[in-house]
RNA sequence: CGGGGUGUAGCGCAGAUGGCUAGCGCGCUUCGUUCGGGACGAAGAGGUCCCGGGUUCAAAUCCCGGCACCCCGACCA
């Protein structure tokens, strides 16, 4: 069919034009099937190396009791993305996000004692979210495919010792699929952020920024990009005597530097932002900006720097304001921590502090990462201090340490070696399986269509014939029937139509190997063979074909 | 949820100042000619013009209400 004028990326295009996909609703499609086979495929490889750290598989049920998600009060914190129904007798139910809910109480069920743990179960099963907007084809759905797995362990150094090998496990997956996949540490959300690793496949179509170091694979999202940013050399010294001076200088940074002969990083900069509740200081090391988008979303409301007038009201001393001494509250960024010996304003017209150090002459209670790291080309990998690329990825997996929370919501425990009753320990790992399939069409494709990885790949030849003479068609249906019974996953196209239609066609399907039948490959006692990625193709005799897989 | 946009044949679209049997391209069926990079001719099939209400002699077209879908944003284990 035509391609659909609203697809808006290479994955929704090629896979609905090419017959893998059909889309049912807005984020919900039909798996038709070709896509039915290259899932099985992303499915298969996912099982085994789940299986390869000793993940068992299970099949959860799809509607869960509501009263579960009452318990871990999910219910409630996500109640956006919940999809409701309800059963028999008025019974309440909601259609799975995920598994804690169940797999938590599940595992209660049979694992009482030490000798029980670890114990690491996994499905691969539709997911049900409510996503506020559906986009980007098979790539954010409301349903999707995911496989989620559940570890469970008796203390934290036994989860810290699986978490491990739950990455590496991940990272074979990636590499299985063709897939070059960094972990980023995730920018947080409902659990801590340093229990958190994404897996993103870098693609321009990919929804996160992130930045990474190509050459030690370390990556981080946008929103968190300060550990990319060095502490400038010499800014951790030794804590001098606070001092205040006379300064007769503008408002500016610049003019900070210039009159106190510093770095532009050893200014503790103010900046006054209007917020409901009143006015509200935010510090930020002197060489950064602070991003308003970030500091918009870490205070959950929009800002705007505070006028002149409304700071002469507040009696503030402008160009000269600091959390020191100062009646306003204040927020930071984490930078101003890295820095000993601050210069910033004393509150006083025309007057500054040198020497100013947080903790000994001014505290904060809070710190969040809101400075601008969009578009600094000076940021470095904080590993091994390369400098680092932005780019465009999509998150196609995230493991998480969950903790002892779904264990307590549930009472899930065990019985150590003394008797006594130990709070269990989990982690939990999930791949969309769908998502991955749109994804490695996002990062392999051309303008033509598909390049699928011979390990997903439908099938593994593309068969056709070119011509309507009796004995193209024979040889070629031969061939076929010889490939299958050989075990090769052959696809015959076998239809009566022109060269251009069905050639291209095989390139938008994008299986590996293309396999030709025709009057001339027959004159020259062969069939010709091309492989998707290549351009040239050469002529072979038939049972050389399965030498090319 | 805010902003913008679109709903007409399986897909992509035109028709919109109301007016005759609602069109075009692709696809589909039949016949013929073609046959190595999206062939050609002929004949056909296929439509509650998103739904409901209103205005009118007359509505795909104008008005009101609803629904669905798409894009940007917000949101996002």
């Amino acid at each position: 069919m035509n391609a659909p004028a609203d697809a808006d990326s290479a994955n929704a295009r090629f896979l609905i034009q090419g017959g893998f996909i059909e889309r049912e609703a807005a984020g919900i499609y039909n798996f038709l099937p070709l896509g039915l086979r290259v899932l099985k495929k992303i499915n298969q490889i996912i099982r085994e190396e789940m299986d390869s750290v000793g993940g068992q598989e299970i099949a959860m049920p799809v509607l869960h009791p509501r009263e579960n998600w009452v318990a871990t009060g999910r219910d409630q914190t996500m109640k956006t993305v919940l999809y409701r129904t309800k059963g028999a007798g008025d019974h309440d139910f909601v259609l799975g996000p995920s598994h804690e809910e169940i797999v938590t109480p599940l595992v209660k069920k049979f694992s009482r004692s030490y000798k029980d743990f670890p114990v690491v179960l996994y499905q691969i099963q539709a997911k049900f979210r409510n996503e506020p907007r559906a986009k980007a084809g098979i790539l954010r759905g409301r349903e999707f495919g995911m496989k989620d797995m559940y570890s469970f362990h008796t203390d934290e150094k036994d989860l810290d010792k699986y978490y491990e090998q739950a990455k590496e496990a991940y990272l074979r997956v990636y590499k299985r699929m063709g897939l070059e996949a960094y972990i980023v540490e995730a920018s947080g959300g409902a659990f801590s952020d340093k229990f958190s690793h994404e897996f993103a496949i870098r693609t321009p179509a990919g929804e996160d920024t992130i930045f990474l170091c190509e050459s030690c694979k370390y990556a981080q999202n946008l929103e968190i990009a300060q550990a990319f940013m060095d502490a400038p050399p010499g800014a951790d010294e030794k804590e001098k005597p606070l001092k205040e001076v006379s300064a007769k200088r503008g408002p500016s940074i610049a003019e900070g530097e210039k009159l106190h002969n510093i770095p532009a990083w050893k200014i503790l900069k103010t900046v006054v932002y209007k917020v409901s509740g009143g006015l509200l200081g935010v510090c930020i090391r002197g060489d950064l900006e602070i991003n308003a988008e970030k500091l918009e979303k870490f205070l959950g409301e929009e800002v705007r720097t505070a006028k002149v007038e409304e700071l002469k009201t507040a009696k503030l001393a402008i160009g000269f304001i600091s959390p020191i001494g100062s009646a306003l509250p204040f927020i930071a960024d984490h930078s101003i921590k890295q820095v000993k010996n601050f210069c910033t304003g004393a509150n006083k017209h025309e007057y500054d502090y040198l020497n100013a150090n947080l903790g000994r002459d001014f505290t904060i209670k809070t710190f969040a990462h809101f400075a601008d790291a969009s578009g600094d080309a000076s940021l470095k990998c904080p590993k091994c201090k390369k400098p680092v690329k932005e780019e465009k990825a999509i998150e196609a997996g995230n493991i998480f340490k969950l903790g002892t929370k779904f264990a307590e919501a549930f009472g899930l425990t065990y019985t150590d070696e003394k008797g006594t009753e130990q709070p269990i320990t989990m982690g939990c790992y999930g791949i969309g399986n769908t998502r991955l399939m749109g994804t490695i069409v996002e990062a392999s494709h051309d303008e033509k269509g598909i390049i699928w990885p011979k390990s997903v790949a439908p099938y593994q030849i593309h068969l056709l014939h070119l011509g309507k003479e009796p004995e193209v068609k024979k040889a070629a249906l031969e061939l076929y029937e010889k490939l299958q019974r050989q075990g090769v996953e052959v696809m015959y196209d076998d239809r009566d139509e022109s060269a251009g239609k069905k050639l291209n066609d095989a390139d938008l399907i994008g299986i590996p190997v293309r396999v030709l039948v025709s009057k001339k490959t027959l004159e020259k006692n062969g069939v010709e063979i091309k492989r998707r990625v290549e351009a040239k193709s050469e002529i072979i005799s038939a049972q050389d074909v399965v030498k090319f897989l």
